[in-house]
Formats: C-alpha cells, structure tokens, sequence
DNA sequence: AGTCCACAGGAAGGGCAGGCGA
DNA sequence: TCGCCTGCCCTTCCTGTGGACT
C-alpha cells in the first residue's frame, strides 16, 4: 500500500474524534426531552390517556410542516403511553407505519401487508385479494383485548395514491371488533389535506386535530444545543456555529430536520478535513453539499423516461439565452423529447404521460413548472430548471452517464 | 360576448409481473 | 398449469380552462 494512504489512517486514528454519537444528530434519535413541544405532549398524552383505562381514545389528527417534531412527539407520547400502560397491566400496542416508506406502506394492499406483520401475521408481498387481507389484520387485532394506536405517518402521500377509502374502513374498524379497540393518529404536513378527504373519513379521523407551529431561531437553537451536547465531543463545536444552523434552518419555515442535518454534515465535513472543530463555513459547505447530493440522489434514481424528460428540458433551457429565448412549455419539451427518444432508441411516452412526469419533476424541486395561460397561445406550463448553476453542471453530467 | 388555442388533468381501462390456491 | 387477484405504468378518451384575439 502506498505510504500516503498509511499515514493518512494514522493520522485519522491519531486525531480527537468530533463526534461521541452521531446519531443524536438525526430525526429518528429520540432525545429524553424535546424542547418546546411542552404542551403538544401535554395535549396528545391528555387525548390518549382513556386508553389506560381501556376505553377508545378519539382519533386524531395532526399537522405540522416538516421537522416541526409530529412524529417525534407521537412517538414519545405513544412509548411513554406503552410503559404506563405496562406497569398498570393494561394492554396498549403501538404500531407505527410511515407511508413515505417505499414498498412498505404506500399502497392500500402494502400497509394493510405491514400492519398484519406487526400483529404477526405473514401475507404475501402480493397477490390475495384486498378484502381477504383486511380480514387478515382485523382478525389478528381482535385476537385479544387491547387498545390499539395506530400512528400513520404522512397519511397524505398514502391518500395520493389509493384514495381515502382505507382511512373510511380503518375508522369504521371498530364497529367490527369485538375485543379490540382501535384509535388512528394520522400525521401530515399537508395543512390542506383534510379538506380533500371524503366527509365521512373527515369526521370521523379529525375527532381531535393539533397544528403544530414552526420553530423560530431561538427555539431551533435551543434544539441544537440539546442534541449537539450528545452528539459533538467537548470543544468540537466553534463559536456561532449553532446559531448560524438555526438561523438556515429557519429562514427554511423553521425546519428541525434541516437544522439537525446542517449541523451533522458541517460536522463530517470538518472532521474529514481533519480539523479540530466546526465553523461557520463548515455550515455553509454543508448547506451546499445538502443540497445538491439531495437532487443529484432523485434525479439518479428517477426511471429512464423521466430521466430524458429531464434531460429535455436542461438541453432546451441551456439554449434559452440565445437568439431563439423560446418559452419551454410542455409541447415544446414533448418535441424535444421525442427526438431525444428517437436518437436514443427510446420508445416515446404520450404527452398525457410525459406530462405527468413534468408534475413529479416540478414536485421534487428539480424544475418549476407554473401552469400558465398564453390566451390564444394555449394554456400550458412555463417550465425551467430550479437548479443553481454549479448544480446544473453537476446534473448534466450526471445525465450525460445514463444517456 | 364569443371563439379558440394548447394544453391540464380526470376517468377508465389495457397489459404486465408477481403471487395465490386449486 | 390455470384462473384469479393485486399494484404499477401507461394509453386513450375526454372535459375543462385562462386569457388574447375577433
């Protein structure tokens, strides 16, 4: 092995490791205390408190912009919950199921799978009928008496995709136990959201609905020194630091996630560098680096087609400044696309298709697409790329790789 | 006021792969 | 092996629409 490379894990051993515990710095990390969120807890723990005594607490329904601590706090509330419960020998079980998990609980058929794996009961990935598999976890939730919460994270993006009909039969569950007794807690960061839900599902998912707010600076700072204290060894963590953290994270509608993930990439950041502490420009690397491996990890994973409609649209928005400075609309990256296929020996997508996938694109953040009328010019979308100039580069070639 | 463009976007359904029980 | 069921991706067909133009 080359010398360099020697010294270089020497030195790596040899310096003061930055971090005593990384993972106090992500969302799943559940610190003994959650700063600012006194009276959610308060608020959740009085909703469903009945359990312990057996009874039904009403369904509920909680909002709040991302890394505003829904999940966090249901979770505490829910396992704090679960031990009382235990010392009191009554029977509560948690199941949480989050819907943004891909091939675990997006389709109606996928949680239904999961929820009946939680209560030990194996179904097929695929293949039995709907109805058969509800049968499957109502039977498995009624093989005792319990209370049981079921916390569904991100209900929206299950709703999106299947409709409300699984929340309608989830709340009517419980006309069909006979042991058992079953409380949803659905979480969403679509403030919106229960506007679109059949008003049945409506009332009877919203008994209880919570908001939470953002957090401002202050409170994100609060938070982050909370977590860095577990996180960062002793003298790690550079003057202003912290504070610059929460001031990103808050201009980002006051975002806890962000903050978190500023402050632990900033971290790795210096410490690859092998430096002896985090400082501000460490942060803003971070915000940076956050940002860009963020697009380049959607777009990479993006299937083929929506990856050369994207492809489209970057080769027509890097011709835009010269003498033609035509609009990008949908049928002029259609075009552009279809002799992208036929160069490339891909089978083209209809417009309704491709138009679609420009929806998704523009719903990642990679492009914004504003549906725009042009009068007799046609209703359309105006659609540009939503990447910074270094990003661009770095997407192109990217694209470049796969194509 | 009415027309008309270039789509948006909803609804329905086809085809496929994965998986089941008979 | 066959018939049946599912999710997923896609097409086909359709109605709706904002605003420049007549």
């Amino acid at each position: 092995m080359p010398q360099p490379l020697q010294q270089l894990f020497s030195s790596y051993m040899a310096a003061k490791p930055m971090f005593k515990v990384q993972a106090a710095l992500t969302m799943a990390f559940e610190p003994g205390t959650i700063p600012h969120r006194e009276k959610q807890i308060e608020d959740l723990g009085r909703a469903l408190a009945p359990a312990l005594k057996g009874s039904k607490p009403s369904n509920i329904f909680i909002y709040g912009k991302t890394g505003t601590g829904k999940s966090l706090v249901a979770s505490h509330v829910t396992s704090e919950l679960a031990k009382a419960a235990e010392r009191m020998g009554q029977k509560i079980k948690v199941v949480y199921i989050n819907c943004k998990m891909k091939r675990a609980a997006d389709t109606e058929y996928r949680l239904l799978a999961s929820l009946a794996k939680e209560f030990g009961r194996e179904v097929p990935f695929t293949g039995l009928p709907t109805d058969q598999v509800y049968k499957v976890v109502f039977e498995a939730i009624d093989s005792q008496e319990q209370v049981v919460i079921l916390v569904i994270d991100e209900i929206d993006a299950l709703v999106r995709r299947t409709g409300d009909e699984i929340l309608y039969n989830l709340t009517r569950v419980n006309g069909e136990l006979k042991k058992a007794k079953v409380t949803v807690i659905g979480i969403t960061n679509d403030l919106g959201f229960i506007d679109s839900l059949d008003p049945r599902v409506r009332s009877s998912l919203g008994e209880e609905e919570f908001v939470y707010p953002p957090y401002n600076a202050l409170q994100l700072q609060d938070i982050l020194k909370q977590r860095a204290e577990m996180a960062f060894a002793p003298g790690t963590v550079g003057t202003g630091v912290i504070e610059k953290a929460a001031a990103l994270a808050a201009q980002e509608h006051g975002d806890a996630r962000r903050a978190l993930d500023l402050l632990r990439v900033a971290g790795e950041l210096a410490e690859r560098k092998g430096e002896l502490a985090v400082d501000q420009s460490h942060v803003d690397s971070a915000q940076d680096k956050i940002d860009t491996d963020r697009v380049l990890e959607i777009i990479r994973i993006q299937p083929k087609q929506s990856q050369a409609v994207l492809q489209a649209i970057v080769e027509l928005s890097a011709g835009k400044d010269d003498e033609q400075n035509h609009r990008v609309s949908t049928g002029v990256v259609w075009d552009k696309y279809n002799r992208l296929c036929a160069d490339k020996g891909l089978k083209p997508l209809t417009q309704r298709r491709v138009s679609d996938l420009i929806g998704e694109l523009d719903m990642f953040g990679v492009i914004q697409a504003r549906v725009i009328s042009h009068g007799r010019g046609g209703r359309t979308r105006d659609i540009e790329l939503a990447l910074s100039t270094g990003l661009t580069s770095k997407v192109k070639s990217l694209l470049s790789q796969v194509f």
